[in-house]
DNA sequence: ATTACAGTGTGATGTAAATCACAGAAACCT
DNA sequence: AGGTTTCTGTGATTTACATCACACTGTAAT
């Protein structure tokens, strides 16, 4: 809860009774490794804020075939947002790498604190500007450079990682098959 | 500029008094085929909302190949957003395609129109938001779909752009030599 | 403890796409 | 109009990577 609120802090200065109100919008929920925080097909009613653990979003093209779009760790925010800005159903799964406590924020909520604090839409604005920026990287890192070099510059980039998943999952984020993977690390 | 307004009305509406203000924090530019708007290595002043024309965004690579990370055109914003949210130098070129009228926004400008109306906060918070989801459905497309398949997407989606750009800036675009491209849709 | 399964490495083979190379067609200067 | 540059198609060759197949390990489940 300090640490959400540094979370927010860094970006806008709040007082004790607008941190108050504000965390109130928000519902604390546990889940182990392995759960689905999001399951493919299903509406995406939260945004979450992972206060601890590891999770994965996947989507599962028509071969069945695992993708990760993204991995978020701890003081990251994630969702399917595709589907939970236009409250329609989930494209990708939300999963549990490790067993994980977030704060779960409804899309109504999220429109609420808007409305009511300039200061979180002014937030939300800073997040998502630059959750953008990141998700325009990861294409020019895919369009520019071949599996050894993406290999390299997540590595660089999130040494963490690295600890904490598989190689398997890796390879399924970086777009390149498992046996392919394994023999650039050598 | 009634462009202008619809395209912000259609998210928030305004006053006169208000979009007059609004209008005021921007300028007009007018720019010819081949010029450019951004250059790499330069400091990024503005975003632009392209009133009318086209352009590329555009990352030279180590070896100096040219990889296409979006293209613009009317009622879109562009501008190198990393490097304009932090205001440092560019990493890309934004390159007209086209004759190109656009509306410059200056970053301060961008802030001073964020502090002054919650409404335009609001406003590019959408913006942000599904240009979020936007650039992660390509990441998607990078990771789940072969050329054929990424060309036979991009053809459904923006079936303009076939009639306005080479077939060397699709390829560009969608990460695929020319050669493989031009084979791709016999 | 024994089974079961996810994770990993490594060889053999297949394939999509890059690269190299050339030529004709279209667009653009001045 | 004539020359330059850009755009495009098509063949031949090479390469990065996927796929298939198998074996070994560590971890989790009963």
């Amino acid at each position: 809860m300090n640490q959400f609120r540094e979370h927010i802090e860094a970006i806008v200065p709040l007082t004790d009774a607008e941190f108050e109100l504000i965390y109130s919008h928000f519902s604390v929920r546990k889940y182990k490794k392995h759960q689905f925080l999001i399951q493919e097909g299903e509406p995406v009613k939260y945004a979450y804020f992972i206060v601890s653990g590891l999770v994965k979003l996947v989507y599962a093209d028509a071969l069945g075939k695992q993708h990760i779009v993204s991995f978020a760790m701890e003081d990251w925010w994630e969702s399917d947002f595709g589907a939970y800005y236009t409250q329609s159903k989930a494209a990708m799964s939300l999963i549990c790498i490790e067993d994980t406590e977030v704060l779960c924020l409804a899309f109504d909520d999220y429109h609420k604190l808007c409305a009511t604090f300039h200061k979180m839409e002014h937030f939300f604005l800073m997040k998502s500007n630059f959750g953008h920026v990141g998700a325009q990287q990861r294409i020019l890192s895919l369009l520019t450079t071949n599996a050894k070099e993406r290999y390299a510059q997540l590595l660089k980039k999130s040494p963490a990682l690295f600890q904490r998943v598989s190689k398997t999952m890796l390879a399924a984020y970086l777009g390149v098959s498992r046996e392919t993977l394994s023999r650039l690390s050598a």
